[in-house]
Order: structure tokens, then C-alpha cells, then sequence
DNA sequence: AGCTTCACG
DNA sequence: ACGTACGTGAAGCTA
């Protein structure tokens, strides 16, 4: 049977913030309203197990009530700020929780409980109004109860009809009447002065009503007939204000108000924040994982430390293993150490070095490592992956890598490390590899006893996190993106760092010498143009020359001092001809620094190629990253960096490099999921987005559209992806921010379809406390409803920006392993080596050019079907430089 | 280690 | 009134 919750936000957080003791956070945030809070809705989940919940809050300072009676609530102290403050941790809070709330203008959260209350009661639910106000006694029936806090908020006494019958003899619709009489000077309801509780019950159980009551004051006596009669208007308004409204037009369903369990990876990490360690410990996810819990502790009691003889018996229970993990050192996996592996099978564990690997003795456990048909669980596989790879050890059959599935099920979180992810989800703890091992140079691998406990320790942790996280996935409804998306796409990604890109070293250099010559010819102007001799490449220093030596404007500081970045010193140039020397020396030195150095000293001796590591468990919208190198942010804007690309070569002769990239994928992904109507028409007419945008919202033809008009549409187009606001848009067009909200105004205009998802998908945030893309990736947004205005908007800017980013992001990963599928199918020689995004690079050999030309952009455009089509465009030369 | 700058999508 | 455009990684300087 569904039961729903209704919580009187307002009036327990009151109520709990005047029962508990002060309690104050490490940085000095007043926390004990939101503890008693927690502390009783934590108790009240235990005991009632809703299906659904809602915190009602009150809204706005004049309600409907004030409208009649303007001196309602009148008497009412201000909310000590301490209180006020806790609001917005509580609000937060329950977001994380995963629990709905609401407040309408004008409304208190009475009316707002009243009325669905009524509708859920109508809709066959057990309802459970909580609160500490005794006015909701009126909204009980057969299938509500109200829940009446008791000493302050430690417990809650429920009342039915039978229960208010009990109490006051009355029926619950009685309680208004009652209130009629009697008054509340709380909320400063006058009622009839000298009738309290008593009086207000015993009239009620003569007549039954107000109305009854001033309808007999014949039959009252003495002062009570006089005080009856004078204040029998007074009687009447009271009442009115008294009855909660239950007739309120909600745009909350009660599907809205789902409670499917405490959400476990972000309450966690909402309460660490609050410091509310004793309900961390209490919460129901670490008794959800306690029994996991235990066994991390058992599992780790027995470790066999294996050798060349003894490796046998891992060899018999290989069948059984249920993890594996491979502890690795250094930040590059190409380049990681292996420290050791360890294996749980069998309710055994057993650990092993390098060296007793690669023996002879090794051989059936390498089988097995690199069996695809041996499915392994483990932590970060796409690493293990790598160093095992480069350590002759190949590696296959990855099915479930808790880093990935953490990342999946909060990708704002950093710490995906083991200990991170165990003290997440209250399991047994992982001591911090720092600890264990040192960090940086301090770096030692401990004695095999610490060593192989350590390692046990974090078997022990993934094999408990492997159906936690499996039903947090299926709960979330991720499990298809994990099972079918990105676990396949980190052996992909894998297969892609291992073949790498080979790197003309010599076509390398030669730029660099070139390069080399410019940057002395630029420092030597700038040092002789200045008069002295500085570090160039010190902001401070530079600063110093521009603003006090040479006395141009200061356009800009940033938090240290003058800011000298690119838009400043664009400014700056009509002033000193200096200006436009160092802005070439920037340019020319960091191609220098980053892209000739930088590559070099990442060529492998091995290969001779650049081998990227695509991390996939670090965006936070779904996209991937590129490290050592970083290959995704090779310079093509301008031509002199653009030149770069000239020494991506195919490592074989006479193949090409063909490249694949996306036309407007976001804006097409866009079009998609606002439904806009005219984004769509012209993304199914193929138009050049930026003038048919330009000439919608200037309402010119298509032809009258000039380059500057096309120039702001593409800022507005940017803009609109990246969450619009005024400032930022009239920060890029260099306008006024009038200006700049005037054009967004002009192009909601005409883009109605897109004024309604931005607004849309931010109420849905603010509801649902996460965002999510076509294929179900989350993104939580914790800051959805802060008080303060920076985070908050930020937020509302992330909620309109991930689901765009973020398909976009999905679409390319279904591409990609969609890809690798069709080169296999047809046993094509060409390999796929980059991502960038929304483009695909490849070498292909001579005879697939002609097949790999029509392939990839057919892939990448079925990869996943929109209301617009998707385009992709191909090309291919003789190094990347050419592939344009 | 944090800041500033700048390369990419 | 509030002060930013969304998402990354690398290099060099400063404290």
C-alpha cells in the first residue's frame, strides 16, 4: 500500500530549533535545527517506510490569510537569523536525501499538505501528515493520520479521528471551530477573549459549531453570552483563518513525491558536510551495507601471500575469482609500476608480486588475465588494463569496475579512490594510499604484511561494493549505461592509449627550432621596448612594467594582483606598442613550452608514439579527458599553432590519418530535447546554424545577414549551450549587458521551445536535485536551491548545460563503441587512435580509405537517433594537419 | 599547493 | 544587489 509523508517543514524546523541544544559546525554554521530535523525524520523513515514524501515549506510573507486579516501572525517574533540560516542546509539536505519539497506563493505549507493530502487520501494512500501544530487535526480521516510532535521533536504522537475523539471529544473538522473560540495567540487568531480550551470544548460539545454557537447565544449566560455576542465576528474570522485550504492548484503530482530509500551517495557526503557524524553512523545505507561491512573484516583475515610453489593454489580456484586488483604506483598507467595483484576466490585471498607472475609457474594466471571470457570485477580495470599491458601482461573481460560505476552514480565526485568510495558507502575503511605508501618522493611499497593486508582490504571493499552499486545503477536506472556503454568503452579507450599516435620527432623540432628563433627575436623587442630585463612569463613582474612603469590602464585585477590575460592586453594594445609583442611572445611561447616541449618529453622510447590516457571517470558531464599528453587541446584556432598538427603521422606507410567530427552536435541535441520547433526545421534543412539563428532573431532574409550579426548569433548560440546569462554574453560581444539581455530576450522570442526546456529543466532540478541526458547520466546539483545567489545561479547554469553537454558526450561514446564493433565485423585494419569530443581520428591503410570515408560519418551519425539528424563530417591527409 | 594563463571542444 | 558564461589539462610562477 502507498503511504505518504507530509512534512510541515516550517514548523518542525521551529520547533526543533528551539527543543535542541546550540550546535555549531567546525566553521562556526548554527546546525541544530536541521539536526533535530534529520534526527526525527531519519526516526520517522525507520517506523513508517513511505513510499512517498514531501517537505511543505511556506512561502513569500502575505498569504492568501493576510488578504482578510492583515494582522495575522501579527504578534509573531522575526526568525532569529540562526534559524533563518539553517534553511538553506536544510533544504539542501534533503535534496541529497533525495526527498521532494515544495513551497507556492502566497501559501503556507498547510494548504499545500492539505491538498494533497486530500488528493492522495482520494487516491487509496494511508497518508501521515507530520507537524507540530495542532490546527492539522483537522485533516484527519480514515486513511490520514496526523503526527503531532511531542517535547520538542523527539517524538511524534499520531492521531486518527478515534484519537482527536479521545482527546477533545470532537471530530477532526471540529478542531477549526475550536480554534474559532478559542484563538491562537501564536499566530495571532483572536478567537473570543476569556474562552480558552476548556470553554472553546464544552460550548462545542453543546452546539457542534461556531456557527451553532452564535446562532444560541440566547441560551448563554451572564459575562460569556455578553463576550460571545461582541466578539461574534471575531469568532467567525478566526475560524476562516483557522481552515486549511484544500483545494490548492498544485503542479506537484504525487508521482513527483517518490521516495525510493535515502539516496546513498549523496546523503552520505551531505551529512560528512554537516558534520552529523552520529547520523552517518545510524543512516540506513551503513546498516543497507553492514553485513558488507562485516565481511570486509572476515575477508581480510586471510591472506596467502603466493610464491612459484604455492601458486597453485590460486591456479584450482581461478574459476572462482570473484576480484581482482592490481596495485599500482605512478600517475601514468602507461608508465605504473605494478606493486602487486591480489585475488578473492573462494572466500580466500590470495596476493602475489610481479615476479611470481611472470614466472613460468604464472603462466595459467596470465591465461586467465587475459581470457575475455574470465569476467573481472575490480577498481579502475582500465589502469590495470595499461600497466599490465606494458608490463607484457595482456588483460581482457573487465565486467564491473566500481570506480567507473561510482563515477556513473556521482561524477562530481572526486575521490573515486577505494578509500573514498568505502568511506562513502560505510564500509569497513581503506587506510588513504598516501598513508599506506607516502606520497611523492617519500614513496616506499611497505612489508609484504601491510603491503598484502592493504591490498586485501580493498578486494575485500569492491567485492561489497559490486551489488551495492549494482542496485544503486538499476535504482537510478544507469545500468544500461554502465553494462552497455562504458564498461565497453574503457577497454576501447584502452585498445586506442595502447596503439597511440606516432609523432614525427623531427617535424617536431624543426618547429621548435623555429619557434625558438621567433621567441628570442620577441623577447629582445620587449626587453629593449621596456627598457629592462624581466621574466616575461611572470604575470607580477609584467604587470609591474605594464601598470607602474609604463602607467597603462588597469583593466582588470585578478585576486593576487593585475591581471595581463589576452583580453586585457587586447585592450591595452592601442596604448604602447608593446602590447602587441607580448601577446605574439604568449602565443609563440606556450606552442613552445606545451606543444613542442611538452610532446617530446611524452614520445615513448618504446614506440616512439604518444600514448594518451583517457580518463573517463573525471568530467562531470560524460565527457572524457586526455592526459599525459593531453591530446584533446592541440591548437588549431590559429595557423601558426595549427601547425602542430603537421607531426600526427600514421604510424604505418602510406596510410592516412581521416578524421570525423560532428557538425553542431550540441545545438542539433538541443533542438532535440526542447522540442523547439524552429531549431528543428533548420537543423532537418541543414542550414548554417548561426545565420538562420542570426536572421530569426534580427528578422532579416538570410542574405541580409552580415558578418557582425552572425558573429553575435554565434555568441548567442554559445551562450545559450553554456546556460545564457546577460553578463556573460555581454562579456563575450564586448556590449553592455543590456544590450546582451536584449538579444536573449529577442531570441527566446523566437525560440520559444528553448525558453521553455532552460526554464523547465531548472524547476526540475530544483525538484528532482539532479539533471539528466538521453541516455540517464546524472549530474547532482546540490547548490540547485542555495540561498546564495553565485552558487545558486551557477547551478541553474550547470542544469541547463549537462543535459546538452552530456548527450552530446553520450552520442559520441555510442559512436565510438559502435565503431569498434563495425571495424572487427568487416576485420578493417584501420584503428581508431582519438576523441576530441565531437571528433573521431584515425590511420587507415590506402585500400579502406574509400570504405572508412562513408563508414565512420554513417556510424556516427545513426549512433543514436534524434528528432533532427546528426552530421558528421570526414577528411583525411597524410598527418592530422592535412585531415581537415 | 594555489594562482594565472591559455590550449581545446 | 549579487558577479559568470559550460567542460577540461599543462606550464610556469609564487609563496
Amino acid at each position: 500500500m502507498d503511504k505518504l509523508m507530509l512534512i510541515d517543514g516550517n514548523s518542525i524546523i521551529y520547533r526543533a530549533f528551539f527543543a535542541m541544544p546550540p550546535l555549531t559546525n567546525s566553521s562556526g554554521q548554527q546546525t541544530n535545527a536541521v539536526y533535530g530535523f534529520t534526527t526525527m525524520l531519519l526516526r520517522l523513515l525507520e517506523e513508517h517506510k513511505p513510499t512517498h514524501i514531501l517537505v511543505a515549506f511556506d512561502a513569500g510573507k502575505i498569504t492568501f490569510r493576510h488578504k482578510g486579516y492583515e494582522d495575522y501572525k501579527g504578534g509573531r517574533e522575526k526568525t532569529p537569523p540562526e534559524l533563518s540560516q539553517q534553511f538553506p542546509l536544510l533544504k539542501e539536505l534533503l535534496t541529497a536525501f533525495g526527498i521532494a519539497q515544495f513551497e507556492l506563493d502566497g501559501y503556507e505549507a498547510d494548504d499545500i499538505i492539505g491538498t494533497l493530502s486530500k488528493t492522495a487520501d482520494e487516491a487509496g494512500f494511508n497518508v501521515l501528515v507530520v507537524t507540530g501544530d495542532k490546527d492539522m487535526l483537522q485533516l484527519a480521516s480514515d486513511h490520514v493520520t496526523v503526527g503531532l510532535t511531542r517535547k520538542g521533536v523527539t517524538e511524534v504522537e499520531t492521531y486518527g479521528p478515534e484519537q482527536i475523539q479521545e482527546r477533545y471529544g470532537l471530530k477532526p473538522l471540529q478542531i477549526i471551530d475550536l480554534k474559532g473560540l478559542m484563538g491562537d495567540t501564536s499566530d495571532n487568531i483572536p478567537g473570543i477573549p476569556g474562552v480558552g480550551e476548556k470553554t472553546a470544548l464544552k460550548l462545542l460539545h453543546q452546539y457542534g459549531s461556531v456557527e451553532e454557537v452564535l446562532a444560541h447565544t440566547d441560551e448563554l449566560k451572564g459575562k460569556m453570552k455578553e463576550r460571545v455576542e461582541t466578539h461574534a465576528d471575531d469568532a467567525r474570522m478566526s475560524k476562516e483563518l483557522a481552515t486549511i485550504y484544500r483545494d490548492v492548484t498544485l503542479d506537484k503530482q504525487l508521482e513527483d513525491v517518490v521516495f525510493s530509500g535515502l539516496r546513498a551517495e549523496t546523503a552520505g557526503p551531505a551529512l560528512a558536510k554537516l558534520e552529523f557524524k552520529s547520523l552517518l553512523e545510524r543512516l540506513s545505507l551503513a546498516g543497507e551495507v553492514g553485513s558488507a561491512g562485516a565481511d570486509v573484516e572476515e575477508a581480510t583475515a586471510d591472506v596467502t601471500v603466493l610464491d612459484e610453489q604455492r601458486i597453485s593454489e590460486l591456479v584450482e580456484v581461478l574459476d572462482h575469482v570473484d576480484v581482482l586488483h592490481v596495485e599500482t604506483h605512478g600517475d601514468n598507467p602507461h608508465h605504473a609500476e605494478i606493486v602487486g595483484l591480489i585475488f578473492a576466490a573462494a572466500g580466500r585471498q590470495f596476493f602475489m608480486t610481479m615476479d611470481v607472475l611472470q614466472s613460468e609457474a604464472g603462466t595459467p594466471v596470465r591465461e586467465w588475465l587475459a581470457a575475455p571470457e574470465r569476467k573481472k570485477r575490480g577498481h579502475d580495470l582500465h589502469r590495470t588494463d595499461l600497466a599490465l599491458h606494458w608490463h607484457g601482461i595482456e588483460f581482457a573481460g573487465a565486467e564491473f569496475d566500481v570506480q567507473l560505476a561510482g563515477y556513473l552514480l556521482d561524477p562530481t565526485d572526486a575521490n573515486q579512490t577505494l578509500s573514498g568510495l568505502a568511506a562513502k558507502y560505510g564500509l569497513s575503511s581503506i587506510r588513504p594510499d598516501d598513508e599506506v605508501f607516502g606520497k611523492g618522493a617519500k614513496y616506499k611499497v611497505p612489508d609484504v604484511d601491510v603491503l598484502s593486508d592493504h591490498v586485501a582490504r580493498k578486494a575485500a571493499v569492491i567485492e561489497a561494493l559490486v551489488p551495492v552499486q549494482q542496485a544503486e545503477l538499476e535504482k537510478t536506472e544507469m545500468h544500461k549505461l554502465f553494462h552497455e556503454l562504458e564498461m565497453p568503452l574503457s577497454r576501447i579507450l584502452a585498445d586506442m592509449e595502447k596503439q597511440g599516435i606516432l609523432v614525427n620527432v623531427e617535424e617536431l623540432r624543426g618547429l621548435g627550432k623555429e619557434f625558438e628563433a621567433q621567441i628570442a627575436t620577441l623577447v629582445g623587442e620587449i626587453y629593449s621596448i621596456a627598457g629592462v630585463e624581466f621574466n616575461l612569463n611572470s604575470p607580477k613582474q609584467l604587470g609591474e612594467i605594464l601598470f607602474d612603469k609604463l602607467g597603462l590602464p588597469v583593466i582588470k585585477k585578478t585576486k593576487t594582483g593585475y591581471s595581463t590575460d589576452a583580453e586585457v592586453l587586447e585592450k591595452l594594445a592601442p596604448y604602447h606598442d608593446i602590447v602587441q609583442n607580448i601577446l605574439q611572445y604568449r602565443t609563440i611561447a606556450k606552442l613552445q613550452s606545451t606543444y613542442v616541449e611538452g610532446l617530446l618529453k611524452e614520445i615513448s622510447e618504446k614506440t616512439g608514439k604518444v600514448h594518451t590516457y583517457f580518463r573517463q571517470t573525471v568530467a562531470a558531464t560524460g565527457r572524457l579527458s586526455s592526459q599525459f599528453p593531453n591530446l584533446q587541446n592541440i591548437p588549431i584556432r590559429l595557423e601558426e599553432g595549427r601547425k602542430i598538427r603537421k607531426v600526427f603521422v600514421p604510424s604505418e606507410p602510406g596510410w592516412s590519418i581521416l578524421a570525423a567530427d560532428y557538425s553542431q552536435i550540441e545545438l542539433r541535441v538541443l533542438a532535440d530535447i526542447s522540442d523547439d520547433e524552429r531549431l528543428k526545421e533548420a537543423f532537418v534543412h541543414d542550414m548554417d546554424i548561426h545565420t538562420k539563428t542570426a536572421s530569426d532573431v534580427f528578422g532579416v532574409q538570410a542574405e541580409d545577414v552580415d558578418s557582425n550579426m552572425r558573429r553575435s548569433a554565434k555568441a548567442v548560440n554559445f551562450g545559450i549551450v553554456y546556460g545564457i546569462s546577460d553578463y556573460g554574453l555581454s562579456q563575450n560581444l564586448n556590449i553592455t549587458r543590456k544590450e546582451a539581455a536584449r538579444f536573449i530576450d529577442q531570441y527566446f522570442d523566437v525560440f520559444q521551445g528553448v525558453r521553455r526546456y532552460m526554464d523547465d529543466i531548472v524547476k526540475d532540478a530544483k525538484r528532482d536535485g539532479y539533471v539528466k541526458t538521453l541516455l540517464e547520466r546524472r549530474r547532482y546539483l546540490p547548490e540547485i536551491n542555495a540561498s546564495n545567489f553565485n552558487l545558486r545561479s551557477f547551478a541553474e547554469r550547470t542544469a541547463m548545460n549537462t543535459p546538452i553537454q552530456g548527450t552530446a558526450a553520450d552520442i559520441i561514446k555510442l559512436a565510438m563503441v559502435q565503431m569498434d564493433a563495425a571495424l572487427r565485423k568487416r576485420s578493417l585494419r584501420s584503428r581508431m587512435l582519438l576523441q576530441v569530443h565531437d571528433e573521431l581520428v584515425f590511420e587507415v591503410p590506402p585500400e579502406e580509405i574509400e570504405t572508412m570515408k562513408e563508414l565512420v560519418p554513417t556510424i556516427m551519425e545513426a549512433a543514436l537517433k534524434l528528432s533532427v539528424p546528426l552530421k558528421a563530417e570526414v577528411s583525411y591527409g597524410s598527418n592530422w594537419y592535412e585531415a581537415k
